[in-house]
DNA sequence: CATATAAAGGATAAAAATGTCTTTTAATCT
DNA sequence: AGATTAAAAGACATTTTTATCCTTTATATG
């Protein structure tokens, strides 16, 4: 569903919410240990959020990532988006242009409805209300 | 979601579903064609699915591919599996291998809902389901 | 039986996704 | 200012997915 980068997108976002701030910011490679991502291609993936203002950064010295406040209220899906494209979550199940409600595919009506609850949840959701999650016990910050 | 090779598969089997039988059976280039296609890969995705007895074939002069009754009945996830593997579908959002619903990641209850209703779906339509709802005029094959 | 036909199988190629490494730039600190 | 630190950027390598091609096997038909 999604691809292996816009996972470690994810919880790389994740695990900054949890543990950075403007004070105690972390590098790429600390980020990318926890999460099990490789250090150098976790670096690429925040280039590409902090291009897109998803994440904050400063470089040098006690330079590193973080999220200010506005980063903190980023949708999840804007996170797939930059980093897996526009399309691939919302394009037809079976990759027919023509597929819509009028004109369903074969597995329109069957998986439709799934798929437009998912995505509308990512749209929603924000790395704020996810932190508030963690923070309440009802989720785990991978590890 | 699914990957390319899955969605051709499941194009491919509805194609002939839809349109080929024992006495009409299809060649691989000739499914390939309506489903744009690439017809070699086609012809090797339905050599996959044929050994896992989800289409039949015959060679030779006349041959081709078809789907004979058992075949119909097959489950749709019985293609993308055999196509994409198994975990592909079922493994957690962020491919943390602990998550489940005790100990959820941070998506896991957001989008978990979605994703088990698509398995779900999947796992309980059959191929002579989905033709049916083409024939009721509910879908339209793709063309 | 010989021939033609079409799938099966295997080897290879191209493209995309993922991963690594090196150099450059910007910030901090002495 | 100079040295050091860490992100930014870009080049390069590997792996996986997608695609193509060629040979072999099975089947039908004259």
């Amino acid at each position: 569903m999604l691809s292996n980068s816009s996972k470690y997108a994810l919880k790389g976002v994740l695990y900054l919410a949890v543990y950075a701030s403007e004070s105690n910011k972390i590098m790429a490679k600390d980020i990318a240990e926890p999460i099990n991502a490789p250090a150098s291609y976790m670096a690429k993936l925040l280039q590409e959020l902090g291009r897109h203002d998803i994440v904050s950064s400063v470089k040098g010295p006690n330079g590193g990532f973080y999220l200010d406040e506005k980063n903190m209220e980023t949708q999840l899906i804007k996170i797939v988006e930059v980093i897996d494209g526009e399309q691939r979550l919302r394009s037809c199940m079976l990759s027919i242009r023509e597929c819509d409600a009028d004109n369903p595919c074969p597995l329109h009506d069957l998986v439709g409805d799934a798929k437009s609850f998912f995505v509308k949840n990512l749209e929603e959701t924000t790395i704020s209300q996810l932190v508030s999650d963690i923070e309440d016990g009802k989720s785990t910050l991978p590890l």
